[in-house]
DNA sequence: CATTTTGATGCGTTATACCATATCAATTAA
DNA sequence: TTAATTGATATGGTATAACGCATCAAAATG
């Protein structure tokens, strides 16, 4: 809906996408049912905080308030790379078929 | 409710009176009614993510997602003080009162 | 003292997250 | 081609967040 928000469901998806993860397999894991798990990462449900814990659990994140003086100094650590743990291999970002 | 949530809450509360705000005061930055305020803090409301944002962007917090093998390091940045900027001079934890 | 501010709580209503379940088109694998 | 797998979507029911509004006791303030 709104704009941070969108952001978060967009890293949700980016996130488990990195792990090579279907919406089923995450949904076995965040006990959430893959229907919701599908509106979530489509941006238009505005969902609790239990279930973004438990979705974000599910993905080896966790979620943390982060005083806005810092969130540079943050970024620079995670590096904006949303955890690309295990799972399928991650792609590079770049292609050598020009 | 469960373990993070409660943390989440207990962050809020923290920091806003770190900010020195009433809960009236942080209700009116962030359009959300004080009752509403009072619930969320005491921890027995399962809140939505939109009521978490605005909260928080009212007391210069920004949600953030960790890979959990860089919320150490985040912490470490962090220090797990809760946001001391502005408001009223922010007392010091000790008392010469003995 | 009287007054104001503060956090907590209650109630009735509305909006919507969440669930189970099912289906479907498109992709991917056999 | 046939058979999974995947993400998106629909329906109907339940749970509950969120609202406005009011109230209250305790604490702070004058």
């Amino acid at each position: 809906m709104n704009y941070s928000t969108q952001y978060i469901a967009q890293q949700l998806k980016k996130s488990r996408e990195n792990l090579g993860l279907s919406q089923r397999e995450l949904s076995a894991r965040a006990g959430v049912p893959q229907s919701h798990i599908s509106k979530i990462e489509s941006g238009n449900v505005d969902l609790r905080l239990s279930s973004l814990v438990a979705i974000a659990r599910a993905l080896e994140l966790e979620l943390a308030l982060i005083p806005r003086k810092y969130v540079s100094a943050v970024n620079s650590i995670v590096g904006s790379a949303g955890s690309e743990t295990s799972g399928q291999p991650p792609r590079p970002a770049y292609n050598l078929d020009g």
